[in-house]
DNA sequence: CTCCCGATAT
DNA sequence: ATATCAGGAG
């Protein structure tokens, strides 16, 4: 792989989708922290739907510690995986009050060493509330898509991140998760890919076979 | 590797 | 019915 075929993908989507933007709605770096734990396998859609009411009730890592557990897993209910997502916020929240002065870490080691927080999740933290970039976050939008481009023949998020790192200029590792995640879900989809619309088709060694 | 898990598209 | 959705931990 090129490091010009990476460049020319990027070049390509930037056009497709000018000032693209994360859409997970938040207003500071725990409320992106909440709302990037919570899309675990749950669409960005409803996860919208839901932090809209959260983030009134829950402004503070203190309002997470506060309530029950029972109550924030109803809050969160329908992103799925609930249980595990409470206890790890709940967990999360008085480790940022006991440590970091009540606020979100802006750096990897701290982040990933916060319960339900990987690097995945460092990564659009860091990236989208800090404006810091450690890496590259490798979702499942970026890891299909990577393989389908044929950028990476790692299934492993972590090795695929590597792959990546290597490839794509450090001033767009942000921006190539945004941008991978905007046209997974609108072309590069996982079951329907929409080849005969995708701006990569005459780069993509995946195209044919996908119609 | 398995488990966690509701909601939606196909 | 089944696959998939801004994953992470054990």
């Amino acid at each position: 792989m090129a490091d010009e075929t990476v460049n020319e993908i990027i070049r390509l989507l930037k056009k497709e989708y000018p000032g693209v933007r994360i859409a997970l709605h938040h207003s500071n770096p725990l409320e992106l922290l909440v709302s990037t734990i919570l899309s675990a396998r749950c669409t960005d859609k409803r996860v919208n739907e839901v932090t809209e009411k959260l983030f009134k009730k829950y402004r503070t890592a203190q309002d997470y510690v506060n309530v029950s557990r029972e109550e924030l897993e109803k809050d969160i209910y329908s992103t799925g995986f609930y249980k595990n997502k409470a206890k790890n916020i709940k967990k999360l929240s008085a480790i940022l009050i006991e440590n970091f002065n009540s606020q979100v870490p802006d750096n990897m080691h701290d982040l990933t060493a916060l319960p339900g927080v990987a690097r995945k999740t460092a990564n659009i933290v860091l990236s989208n509330a800090f404006g810091k970039v450690e890496g590259i976050a490798v979702d499942t939008h970026v890891k299909r898509q990577s393989l389908r481009l044929g950028l990476t023949v790692n299934k492993n998020p972590g090795k695929i991140e590597t792959d990546l790192m290597a490839l794509v200029p450090k001033s767009d590792w942000g921006i190539f998760t945004l941008l991978l995640i905007h046209h997974g879900r609108r072309v590069c989809k996982s079951r329907k890919p929409m080849c005969g619309e995708c701006v990569l088709n005459s780069l993509c060694p995946s195209a044919f076979s996908f119609g």
